[in-house]
DNA sequence: ACATCCCCTTAGCC
DNA sequence: AGGCTAAGGGGAT
């Protein structure tokens, strides 16, 4: 980096220039918090009045006061519009949630979380993310991500924090799978490993996959060691921007069994009702309801019915 | 080709 | 303190 940006960085820095994005009507609602705590992105911490995250090769640090969004990002080069499309701030939110509004059910989570938006991540980081979620809960899954950024992403200072980049392809396909299990992935560490040697390899070309449909885009990920279609549907819908795909967890499976077994043969629901996992059909079943059901953008109905029914298990987050 | 069974590590919570 | 659950996947049968 040149002396140039080194200079306007510290000037920019010493005059606390933040920047700002205002919230208009295309832009309302949005809650950063709900947004942020959903369980969908696993690198945000609230510091002293802000959050701070790790987007690309940058520090984000933002708040939110009322309709206007104040942040700053370190080394920079990160502007109002990159976050715009990071929170998704151009999707028409009151349409979408109209849209997707079809009973009681969704209708109290749509109002719960009205504000929650889906962040659209690195398909990159989203993979590897989804890939270590499988059979553990939100607060391990942090561990694992922020583990492996210690380990092999770069570290960078800022307002005496040090935060980490998500390490590269490269980084993770040239590892020791020791050192990759040592950051507390079990088994995850071996899928970890042969799908980042895959990618680094470029024998899958993960970001092509968004200007292709969503059941190409599916298939090719389910190649992918440690993605099946739960993982796949994540990755569709989180960083692909394939806003149909509808991922179905325990959260979801428990959502069908309290609000939607109606809309299921008998059999079916006392089928999955007792057994812990839902066998590749039984998943298939669920994830197209939800998508004929909720229509055209079915995974934010994921979303509002997944945050619900955590909010009212009061787990933490 | 399908379906079913069973194991996979470990952290966080109660 | 010990048992249960967790944004499931994969290999054997």
């Amino acid at each position: 980096m040149s002396n140039e940006n080194t200079y306007f960085r510290v000037l920019h820095q010493s005059l606390d220039a933040s920047l700002k994005i205002q919230l208009d009507q295309l832009t309302t609602p949005f809650n950063l918090e709900q947004t942020l705590t959903c369980g969908q992105v696993f690198r945000w911490r609230r510091l002293g009045g802000w959050w701070y995250g790790v987007v690309d090769e940058n520090v984000v640090k933002i708040r939110q006061n009322n309709g206007e969004l104040q942040f700053h990002t370190f080394p920079g080069g990160m502007d109002a519009d990159f976050l715009k499309n990071y929170f998704r701030l151009s999707d028409d939110l009151p349409h979408i949630q109209s849209q997707i509004n079809r009973d009681e059910h969704i209708g109290k989570a749509i109002q719960r979380f009205a504000g929650l938006r889906i962040i659209r991540q690195q398909p990159w980081e989203c993979l590897i993310s989804y890939i270590c979620a499988t059979f553990k809960n939100i607060p391990a899954i942090k561990g694992m991500i922020l583990n492996l950024s210690k380990r092999f992403g770069t570290e960078i200072a800022f307002d005496r924090y040090r935060f980490h980049t998500f390490p590269k392809p490269r980084d993770l396909a040239n590892a020791d799978i020791e050192h990759i299990r040592k950051c507390r992935l079990g088994f995850r560490a071996e899928r970890v490993l042969k799908t980042s040697r895959i990618i680094c390899h470029e024998e899958s070309d993960l970001e092509s996959l968004e200007e292709t449909d969503y059941e190409y885009a599916r298939n090719e990920l389910l190649s992918l060691p440690g993605v099946g279609q739960k993982v796949a549907d994540c990755i569709l819908l989180f960083s692909l921007d394939k806003l149909e795909a509808f991922p179905v967890d325990v959260w979801l499976k428990r959502v069908i069994l309290e609000s939607y077994s109606g809309c299921f043969e008998r059999s079916f629901i006392e089928r999955i009702r007792d057994k812990k996992s839902l066998t590749p059909q039984e998943y298939r079943e669920i994830s197209r309801f939800g998508q004929r059901y909720f229509g055209r953008h079915a995974g934010y109905a994921q979303e509002y019915l997944f945050a619900y029914a955590r909010s009212m298990m009061h787990l933490s987050v």
